[in-house]
DNA sequence: TAAAATTATTTACCTAGGTAAATAATTAAC
DNA sequence: GTTAATTATTTACCTAGGTAAATAATTTTA
């Protein structure tokens, strides 16, 4: 089994996805890594940003460069909690009003990307991807 | 089925996977992209800068950079081939003598990483992500 | 064979991820 | 209640990917 050819297939096809969601994102001024934010504060509400680097498991530097160019392109508010170290982000109501719109075209590039997958092979998929890990003694 | 966490899923475990291989790969003074092109190298001999980003399936300009990086750090040579617009990359006597070494360790961290799936389960994933594709008519 | 098209690489500029260290606010400990 | 430790966020700096356009060399074509 060669497991370096296995990892960079799995690599290689992220990036083909990706770029792919890019594309399909273009028409709404959004990147990939941006929708992953607004599909996290439409499903979760007004959230602090520590939520959402938890659970989208990146760093928090990540998040907040994200937010800093979501928020000047009008798609979050980002206000100060009563814990004045936090900023709780608000979706706008551009971004509301837009979301079934994107959603709907990003399921579509979801779906052509997972097509010739049947319903148990995506989940067998899924499941498989669950046990992948890095366990680590510290 | 939830394809847009099934995507999450994955993203998440590539994350994982590369920040560990660059925690082994930190020993050599490597990152993950450079032991890519190393590994690339060493299977194929000296091959041009096109060979290579066709081969890895990235863009040019990815390649280049890389290389350049690579070039500094005493990893590889870049000679100007008689057609005098390409480049023949060459693995250093350094990179040569050290690479066993280090393919043992990224071998280790990718068995790791694969570790709960048995050899049916590796042949499995890898069955399903060779159909993940975009197909885009054009 | 001179002009036009193509090809290989690079440069400039963008997003996306990471670590380490700084800052500011809050909580815990003494 | 002041000091120490922790927590949330940001800043600075790195790799890794992308696109678009520039450059230089080679091929094609007229």
């Amino acid at each position: 089994m060669d497991t370096s050819h296995l990892l960079h297939l799995y690599h290689q096809k992220l990036r083909m996805f990706q770029n792919e969601l890019n594309i399909t994102l273009n028409q709404f001024g959004l990147y990939h890594s941006q929708w992953t934010i607004l599909y996290t504060l439409y499903q979760k509400g007004n959230i602090t940003q520590t939520e959402i680097w938890q659970y989208l498991k990146v760093e928090a530097p990540t998040i907040t460069r994200t937010l800093v160019k979501m928020e000047q392109r009008g798609w979050v508010e980002r206000k100060i909690g009563t814990d004045k170290r936090e900023r709780i982000v608000t979706l706008t109501e551009r971004a509301i009003s837009t979301y079934p719109e994107i959603i709907q075209a990003v399921k579509q590039t979801e779906e052509l990307f997972l097509e010739q997958l049947s319903k148990q092979e995506k989940l067998t998929l899924q499941h498989l991807l669950e046990k992948l890990s890095i366990e680590r003694d510290e």
